[in-house]
DNA sequence: CCAATATCGTTTCAGGTGAAACGAACGTCA
DNA sequence: TGACGTTCGTTTCACCTGAAACGATATTGG
């Protein structure tokens, strides 16, 4: 859906005149993350919004559901690390696609069940291989062992994160 | 500026009823990214925008500018990975701020030649240390080696997203 | 039992976003 | 020179976003 124009990937160069040393912006590690996690969300996007119509919050709901249905919302919560508000406008749009189904708990009228259709497994199956094959072509040039400690790396910023936002 | 509710970590956990096992966005390298890079983005901001006003885009333009200036909204861009319209809207909030001078270009009337103001530059130099120290503090469990292989990661994950983007 | 409080999901609201349209300035080529 | 296409930065537009307010349901405490 989006062909942006921005993070076609700048390569850091060397500094110019009133050059002030000691921070670039091109090693540092947040922004780095930035553009490079903006671009992937792209890339994905691109090859799968045309043909299935799904934004990443959609896609996100349909793979945690395709995963572990039934859940409620704020379990997808959890488990996307999105927001409620973005949660509930994915659903609704899900559902009014037929891709989910959304019934009331049993026992807690407050939480939906929400499941994927049989036209939304459909999709669910369609968009995996999609995914994973675009996860290889961007890691088909890491070692495992450099995949390894990119999960590392990944998990540490997280607890560190953790610790940050804990205080 | 956000203080969100969302993007509080999420452990994967174990599959329920209804999982189907071959893919795990806990595990997707994409979602990975994307939540981390949330995560630092919301936590630097909270550094600094409280303190100093500054978006995360302001903050960006300054740091180029700190360490190119002078440069045109197009060296921006390429410097900080951002679109034009993010580029001039900043520029626009930081010049009312008084933090960035704008000046024509000498030679091409298209083009402003854009630098730091006395005030941009103390920002400036009060924002790094904050800047640094968090990417110190995100990065204190990660060895040499780990922090090596990181960024090292990051500029495959790059160069695989040149190809797929070039086509 | 009845308040008071908490939780769940939706909706509202103000603001940020990229894509595209736009005007102005430049370069080109005849 | 002048018509044409290009590049630069701004602005418009439709959309997406998070925070907060909200109604509905459940839980707790008196």
């Amino acid at each position: 859906m989006p062909t942006s124009t921005e993070n076609k990937a700048t390569a850091a160069s060397a500094p110019r005149e009133g050059a002030r040393e000691g921070f670039s912006l091109g090693a540092f590690l947040p922004y780095r993350l930035s553009v490079t996690t903006n671009r992937i969300s792209r890339a994905f996007a691109r090859r799968y919004s045309a043909r299935f119509g799904l934004s990443i919050p959609e896609w996100r709901v349909l793979a945690v559901l395709g995963s572990f249905a039934p859940l409620s919302s704020n379990e997808i919560c959890e488990r996307t690390a999105m927001d409620k508000a973005k949660v509930s406008r994915a659903v609704a749009l899900l559902t009014g696609k037929g891709l989910v189904d959304r019934a009331p708990h049993p026992q807690d009228q407050r939480l939906l069940r929400l499941s994927l259709s049989a036209a939304g497994r459909r999709s669910f199956e369609a968009v995996v291989p999609i995914a994973e094959r675009l996860e290889d072509e961007l890691t088909a040039e890491l070692s495992d062992r450099e995949r390894a400690v990119l999960d590392r790396c990944l998990e540490r910023l997280g607890a560190a994160l953790d610790r940050l936002e804990g205080r």
